[in-house]
DNA sequence: CGAGGGATTGAGATTCATCAATCTATGTGG
DNA sequence: CCACATAGATTGATGAATCTCAATCCCTCG
């Protein structure tokens, strides 16, 4: 990627986390790997960057210097047509990786923007080869990363084009509460932040703005959930999962340590 | 998976094809191993089998003994909702992986079935961790081919979320035939075998079989292309691709050897 | 206080699904 | 080799889900 294009990305210069210290290693790429190798594996992590919300972090057709791996805030990666047309691939998470590609020369075949105040940590992609070479827990937990991810764009494909609107929004829904839920360890909570406009929610489900809305005061009027001021409430969890045919335990990383 | 599920697979007990030998190899698994090696990774793979057309080879919810590799055929991975409704997730063509998961507990979360007469590389799943370990062509191989899986499945999730039925039947029957014109190196012809029922294209493209039926005759009254007796003939593979906002360079591996 | 982006609602058009019937090709048993 | 059975393909008629266009409202921010 040429510099001018990373101008959203603003690295940290000062007091940058320490991989020992990271609250959200249990989630991410060194997962897995020694307290006493993790000093080392770090030299691999070049930077960490803050992103506006709105703010692209790599775009489709371009190369990518980096991949990164989320540790606050929410990422949307997403594909678009000539038309203009976008469908949000999947909602990027901490602990979750972006940019990711085996081959270095490759260009990005997805863009990713930040939808709130994001910070990245930054792994520069021509050392990967060597990172996964020298450290098989680092390569062996980019394999399960891999798998997850495989496994939640498999599903929103069964979702997208199977269900109803309804169904769809409310699959989509369960699936952000659960994930947000299982990352912060807040289990007892019914109400999370959610920075995603109507047009977003219609983007990744492949509704309209305007059928998102109207699908929404359903979901209100069945007393299931709500968004109000970036909140999402969620009123009966089981009843929403059903509707959206949405399983609990899928977003559970299926670690082999 | 316990043994009464696999009545499908007939294993193959005399002449079996041997890896150095394998006209597919550069598509595959192996692709990249030293000849010299070959030999012995071929111990992993520790049979072949045959499957015919519309037989499960494993299935949601259970798990696996094995993964395989497309020798020859086509196979439909898919998922299914309680309402019995079914996306087809991807095809799987020679060359291609089925079933990998790196978490050798985890249950299937897809199915998979042989669309025609289907020879297949099994795999044991228990001894994939090790092979992983002691051959690293093999490892890094295997992240490619994870990779290519992910962006076929993001196309196809930009494709049913964001196009109309005509466009999405366009994009599934493009990719389709690049895919086998890649795989057998006949780059000059203009039809290729194609043992998918209408049915079939409209649980790929979340479509139904009538509607399917009805949009392959506007292609054909377009001039765009036709199927019929189990051949899809190609009339006009630009404005087909343009249809469907297909990339033919998208069904390239990218590969590093 | 004004501007602008998102949210909300209405009306009408379009696409696609559903239901139902017929047709065609393929294979099977007698 | 024929009669029948069956699955897939085709067409028509109708209705539901979703999109498009347009207007208004509301909230936030400068």
């Amino acid at each position: 990627m040429s510099s001018d294009s990373h101008i959203h990305l603003i690295p940290i210069e000062h007091k940058q986390t320490a991989c020992t210290d990271c609250s959200i290693r249990r989630l991410a790429l060194f997962h897995g790997v020694d307290e006493k190798d993790l000093d080392w594996t770090q030299q691999y992590r070049s930077n960490q960057f803050t992103i506006a919300p709105r703010k692209e972090i790599y775009r489709e057709t371009q190369s990518s210097d980096y991949m990164f791996t989320v540790y606050h805030g929410w990422v949307a990666v997403y594909k678009t047509l000539d038309s203009g047309k976008r469908q949000i691939i999947r909602i990027a998470l901490p602990g979750d990786m972006l940019g990711f590609q085996p081959d270095l020369q490759a260009v990005m075949t997805h863009s990713a923007m930040a939808l709130s105040e994001t910070v990245l940590c930054g792994f520069p992609s021509k050392a990967m080869p060597e990172l996964l070479r020298k450290n098989l827990s680092v390569a062996r937990r980019l394999t399960e990363l891999n798998a997850r991810d495989m496994n939640i764009c498999q599903s929103r494909l069964l979702t997208i084009g199977q269900q109803s609107a309804i169904e769809r929004v409310a699959f989509f829904c369960s699936e952000l509460f659960h994930r947000i839920k299982m990352i912060y360890n807040h289990q007892q909570d019914t109400a999370i932040h959610f920075p995603l406009s109507q047009e977003d929610i219609g983007d990744a489900t492949g509704l309209t703005k305007i059928h998102v809305n109207r699908t929404l005061k359903t979901l209100r009027e069945m007393g299931l959930m709500e968004i109000s001021s970036k909140t999402l409430s969620i009123h009966d969890v089981n009843s929403l999962c059903e509707l959206g045919n949405f399983n609990p335990d899928s977003v559970k990383i299926h670690s082999l340590y």
